[in-house]
DNA sequence: CTAAATCCGACTAAATTAGTAAGGTATTAA
DNA sequence: TTAATACCTTACTAATTTAGTCGGATTTAG
């Protein structure tokens, strides 16, 4: 069940991000360096953060990646879900058809439920709060 | 964050134990044929359960595996935490002595607690009301 | 003794993940 | 207009993990 590396540093460089607010774009050389992180590899995070919304890119001299909403408006749950594809656990597809109430399916759409409720009420500009996170 | 094949097949193989309770030890065969997993794979997953001490073995002729304690004393929770390693989706060590209050880490425990409380809630005897798994 | 079963460890193959590399495209400062 | 900067995209490789197999040893009932 861990998160993958992945995904980490996607919620690392949205915080990274969010500490930048109002501080104009920050470029993926910037964030890359400041968190540890390889900078090809956070390239593509990135690009998939904005694809799905939730940071916007300035191209060019100075440009970088910004959040698209303030860190009071974005919750983590949407950066795992963006990059994790789905929180749901369950291996076998959503209609299974033969077994509407297969018991294994119980226990994992519960597990889903309890995660993306914890994720979706986990805001940006709490974890500022707290500590840098350190290699 | 999938949980894994291996996992999923534990847990059904627990629902299956507990469907069988007072019944005699239920072998690997039955388990695997009954339930689809590829037997060889399943006495793996087996052994360990036994040895985080959830089920009980009895060797020889006649012999299979049995629940250690009944259904509705034997947590999903339980059988994940077995399988899975640990809830905690985190990659860093617990320790972390240079920065304690890492605000990566301070998410990844949250989805960890998360996750443990509804699992440790979900019992084996609940899952025994809804369908069986089907392929 | 023998058949049925767990037990154990090593092994292989497939799939996923982490990371690299290279070249293209837009933007802007000078 | 040009050069530098930084995003964009795709393809590839290497490492790791996961899923599953195999062969043989041990235990036990009949
Ligand atoms: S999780 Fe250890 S420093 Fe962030
Ligand atoms: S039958 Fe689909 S999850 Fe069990």
């Amino acid at each position: 069940m861990k998160v993958s590396q992945r995904t980490e540093y996607g919620i690392r460089a949205m915080i990274s991000l969010a500490r930048h607010y109002d501080n104009g774009p920050a470029s993926i050389k910037e964030i890359a360096t400041g968190e540890g992180i390889p900078g090809a590899f956070l390239e593509q995070i990135m690009a998939e953060l904005r694809r799905g919304g939730i940071v916007e890119s300035q191209r060019g001299v100075n440009g970088g990646y910004m959040l698209s909403n303030s860190p009071s408006e974005t919750s983590v749950g949407t950066v795992v879900e963006i990059l994790e594809g789905s929180l749901s656990p369950a291996r076998c597809e959503s209609d299974c058809s033969k077994m509407p109430d297969c018991s294994t399916r119980t226990v994992l759409k519960r597990i889903e439920e309890s995660i993306t409720e914890t994720l979706d009420n986990i805001y940006l500009d709490e974890l500022l709060k707290v500590g840098v996170h350190e290699q």
